[in-house]
DNA sequence: CGAAAAAAGTCAACATGGCTGACATAAACA
DNA sequence: TGTTTATGTCAGCCATGTTGACTTTTTTCG
């Protein structure tokens, strides 16, 4: 009895929820499966992407991050990673020997090596977020009027508590760089 | 005047926005980083409970996954995972070595191992589901009286359209086998 | 000035969890 | 009876994480 493909599809007569209320009184443990199954999907975008490159998923965030936030510091993007400088460094070598990333030295504390995506880099990075802001956008077209707003509130609200305000932060710092 | 710690707190005067209105017309790339940072803090606590049993994410998956569906084939987990048999073989291997889960051939087919989780497997994975329930209800909490509704359709909407009918019905399923 | 601390980089070794390819067994099905 | 299906397994490889030790350069501070 047990012993059926649980994810085959129904027989035809089986109706679903009427879509306007779907959700509305989900146990948690749909939204941690959902969760799971969203990532899954999002992360997928960029690996189609890369795997022509021969690159992978620790790539695309390197790229991310740095042409979100150029000049960043090694330190930032540890933070932000939370990997080790080993780990890092792997990557790092690999997309600056190839051309996606550059590193200078800081004009004020010459230790400090500054990240810079190149125009090849800034390419790349720009398909990553093309991409992966069409699904969202897609996402929030499901969510009504104040999708963007909840969708915000709640991925925010999901973040550690004490790392709530360096990602806002982080955010609002790259948005007004972007716009200037 | 760009090699300055980009997560450091800024001085004292600085303003955020009312929270009010925070996240109302962010741009789609904050989200994109938003649910980076989510899911990397959301998967995080299972870890921390996985690291003195020396298990990994892997074996996470597996537990919640055969707790949530008991008498799910191996092929059904297969498909939800999206990895190869001989990935899973081996986390599966040591989850019921170790007493976590157990394998029964099926019923109607005998080709068919079921997986079940024993009461140990389901004791760790209730404290996973606590634990990551606890995070999302937080961030309900966040979202205002319609956050339930709007988080289940917002996560729903990022999965890829063609695996949405797929999941919704796998939670369904086990939200019915639950009730009953 | 000189010692200590900070930022970054590197080497080596190891763990986890993916992957491919080949092959074996048992059961179901046509 | 022959083929397909569901599962499991061996062997090896790769990507990406880890720890620990150590170096170089530069800044900071007593």
């Amino acid at each position: 009895m047990a012993d059926i493909n649980i994810l085959a599809a129904p027989p035809a007569q089986a109706e679903r929820a009427a879509p306007a209320e779907r959700g509305e009184d989900a146990p948690l443990v749909d939204l941690i499966e959902l969760f799971f199954f969203a990532y899954r999907d999002f992360v997928g975008d960029p690996d189609e992407i890369l795997a022509p490159i021969g690159f992978g998923r620790a790539h695309h965030r390197v790229i991310h991050f740095v042409n979100r936030h150029p000049g960043m510091r090694v330190t930032d993007l540890l933070d932000i990673l939370r990997i080790t400088k080993q780990s890092l460094g792997r990557v790092l070598r690999e997309l600056v020997d190839e051309g996606f990333v550059e590193s200078r030295a800081g004009a004020s504390d010459r230790r400090q090596r500054l990240l810079f995506p190149t125009p090849k880099g800034e390419t790349l990075a720009r398909q990553f977020t093309e991409i992966q802001g069409r699904r969202i956008s897609r996402a929030l077209d499901a969510c009504g009027p104040n999708g963007r707003e909840g969708a915000y509130r709640f991925l925010l609200a999901m973040i550690n508590p004490d790392d709530r305000a360096a990602v806002e932060r982080l955010i609002q710092r790259a948005d007004k760089a972007r716009r200037a």
